[in-house]
DNA sequence: TTCTTTTATCGTAATATTGCAATATAATAA
DNA sequence: TTATTATATTGCAATATTACGATAAAAGAA
């Protein structure tokens, strides 16, 4: 089948699981710590950067976008891209509030 | 293709990709969630909470025991999970020092 | 022993993801 | 105008993921 049955699971899991696939590839981890290490806005040096072809990369910065992480800008013929503070900042509270639920007081029965 | 080339990227990049993966499918989100609200280890009941089929629950348990987030214990017939604290917090600073590397001094250029 | 319950695994189908070459597009430079 | 440069898109192949029915395995109950 493969098609995932978001319809079974709350907004809210649907929510974390698509944030999540944000950075569930390690391109996408790459792409996301350069564009912020270098604050300024990043272009094609990803390509450098990051050993995988310009279409790949693109594509990954496609996904990314569409989850809204990063917003792109036309520069010239470069585009540049950089951090949607908002969404990041969104998802910053989402992913912690999902990750911090387990408290510290050891329940561990196994 | 869809062979990830994990060996273009850093064993952090890698890592938080795998741990990212454990939660980027609702289903696994709404294990996880159980599994930490009841507390207390939970079992078969996850069937019945989630509306996928036994299978389906099993395969995603799997997953998640072999990211290391969950441990099994068998408890008569049937099977008893739960958290496993030292990996979770362990997961818990891998991800959170990644969302938190933007700092909000905003460096919005686009 | 046989039956029942619970979970795991196998096999398979459908869909998604990853990656890249080739090509298209858009903007500037010459 | 014709290059050149940078990015996006298309098309395709290889692999991964998701889901489930069927079946196996393991433990206790009858």
């Amino acid at each position: 089948m493969g098609l995932t049955k978001s319809e079974k699971f709350s907004a809210e899991q649907n929510q974390i699981a698509t944030l999540a696939k944000a950075f569930a590839h390690p391109a996408r981890v790459a792409i996301l710590q350069q564009i912020v290490k270098s604050n300024t806005c990043i272009c094609g040096d990803l390509v450098d950067e990051i050993g995988l072809a310009q279409a790949t990369i693109s594509q990954h910065l496609r996904e990314l976008k569409n989850i809204g992480l990063i917003k792109g800008n036309i520069e010239g013929t470069s585009v540049c891209y950089c951090i949607d503070e908002e969404n990041w900042n969104n998802m910053k509270s989402v992913i912690s509030n999902f990750i911090e639920q387990k408290n510290n007081n050891s329940s561990d029965c196994c």
